[in-house]
DNA sequence: ATGAAAGCGCTAACAG
DNA sequence: CTGTTAGCGCTTTCAT
């Protein structure tokens, strides 16, 4: 490996000039820059990012902190696209991407800003992690530059990028409603996720404005999972017969669902209208295939990105994305047939 | 941020004792490793890798190089499923992994190597390129340690991961053999995949062993993609209605299939049997169900990082490692009722 | 068992 | 416009 040493030898000239004219410094004359570039690729340069990082005390890195689960978000790729577009993102702002995979046991060993530091990344997105993660709290103090999705968190050096889900849950429920349904479950996710005390919220207020009761019962945790959900689900319409629709906190769950219906000789949607959330790729090849809200998760990244790499370079736009759901009808809802006593 | 130096001033003593106290040499007395270390942590001291990789020419970083197709792997999360793979192995060896996204525009400006050369990866893992594609020339001649998966090249630095795509192919047609079906077509990827290559000659033998005459006709690429595969086999089944199954050489592909089979009104596996490739989420959820060759994306990935980690770690193992598929019977094929002629 | 000194490859005052 | 000098934070001979 040849270094500026080299070409500085080789063109009988001062490592500095040649750092600056490798640099395009205005303050090197034309003629010397291009005698130096031309020993530049004669000696097959390249040039060494870590000794510059070393002495700028920047690095063009980014981190990606992805909570171990990583791997069973195979299901749902909502990680991939997200990491899809941040990747995208950092690529075309020349930034690298490095991919941090924590577990519980490394966080007692490392904290969250060692973790940071040690790497020498200039900024970290935070995607998937619980509102209780240990990390959590140190993030929102620590000094360095973060973005985090799906976690409303703001301060000088922390943003996040989001959708609107009170909106989107609303915007589910109210496809139900003018379907002419009114006895409507909820299973939502876990009391961890921000998004989930969000949709709550648009279950609730679409209820209200159509003047239907909310019933405690019919709103279940399914944590996220198909399995989970399938399980709440069963039991749920089991008990509840006079059920009509179901909004599920996200498609994985949704499918959960559909297949507790189909054991319980409930049809989906003559019998009953599911709606989901996220339109994750399963959604549109299921069969029936899935109504839900879709969130441009690609986007989410991309915008993460863009945002943590314009908080790096100091730029001063506030530190939050709100990007907007689309609710997207499919095969699982359908007009209730069933008379409302 | 603390320094070594700033230890050093604060006990007393040399940066290289500190040096050596905090990489737990075995040339520094147990009590002054213990007040150095205790000064680490109350200076809230964290290692600088930068500086460290600057002299030690090592950065415990390994590279991921995937094209830019990466975004379009979302509906089949291969990608996705060998990164996280690859991520687990890394971490657990304590390996950083950084995130090359390239395109044909970038590839223009810089070689493989001045890539990973500027990046300052120790070595590299490259996925879902075309055995045509202008990098791989670079990579089989270059010195970077890298383990490519699924193109079959070998060297002192560069070894693969691959799966045994002859015999999973050839199960895959037997399995339909042993279903009595004899007219069955074939959809392969594109010429620039080694895995079509090999999956060609499973089938190719497959049918050979069971004295069952090949149709060059009823072979076709699809380039991996549920269009292109719907649309050469809507051509295909409409020429040649006496086919009863055909095998894909990916589950997208095969989804395309049953689309164009559906509008054909051709019942899938009534009529027609089908078996994919893969073993992707989908196909699982899917109706009906693939029955398809199931490669273990994860188990690639996972083997990729441990092997190119153990090639870095000048470990002398045979460069290469070789995973198994397996047949997993689903509800897309079925035995053929239509006597053969 | 500890320290002094050199150097990894690069950038950045400062001086000319 | 170009060169001198210093230094980023760390590891590693070579002495002591």
């Amino acid at each position: 490996m040849s270094t500026i040493k080299d070409i500085a030898k080789s063109v009988g000239l001062s490592v500095t000039t040649v750092s600056r004219a490798l640099n395009d410094h205005y303050d090197v004359s034309e003629k010397t820059k291009q005698k130096i570039k031309q020993a530049a690729k004669e000696l097959n340069y390249s040039p060494n990012s870590i000794a510059r990082s070393l002495v700028m005390k920047k690095t063009r890195t980014i981190g990606l902190l992805v909570s171990e689960l990583f791997r069973e978000g195979v299901k749902d790729n909502f990680t991939f696209e997200v990491l899809s577009g941040i990747n995208k993102c950092a690529g075309q702002l020349d930034y690298d991407l490095v991919l941090f995979s924590t577990n519980s046991a490394k966080q007692k060993v490392k904290t969250y800003t060692q973790l940071c530091k040690e790497r020498r990344v200039d900024g970290v997105i935070i995607s998937g992690i619980k509102t209780n993660d240990p990390y959590l709290k140190e993030i929102a103090t620590s000094d360095i530059p973060c973005v985090l999705i799906d976690i409303p968190i703001k301060s000088d050096t922390v943003g996040f990028v989001t959708t609107d889900n009170v909106l989107g849950a609303k915007e589910a429920v109210r496809h139900l409603i003018g379907l002419g349904h009114t006895y409507i479950a909820f299973i939502n996710g876990h009391e961890f996720a921000h998004v989930s005390k969000k949709r709550l919220e648009g279950y609730n207020e679409a209820l209200e404005e159509a003047n239907i009761p909310i019933q405690k019962e019919w709103i279940l945790d399914g944590s996220f999972s198909d399995e989970v959900a399938e399980q709440k689900a069963a039991v749920l319409l089991k008990h509840y017969p006079e059920i009509t629709a179901v909004f599920c906190a996200s498609d994985l769950m949704a499918l959960g669902v559909i297949r507790a219906a189909n054991k319980l000789n409930i049809k989906v949607p003559e019998d009953l209208s599911i709606v989901g959330y996220d339109d994750i790729i399963l959604a549109s090849y299921v069969t029936p295939s899935l109504t839900t809200i879709s969130q441009d998760k690609y986007q989410m990244g991309y915008q993460a990105a863009e945002l943590l790499i314009s908080m790096l370079e100091n730029n001063t736009d506030p530190h939050q994305r709100l990007l907007n759901t689309k609710l997207i009808i499919r095969e699982s809802t359908k007009l209730n047939t069933k008379i409302k006593s």
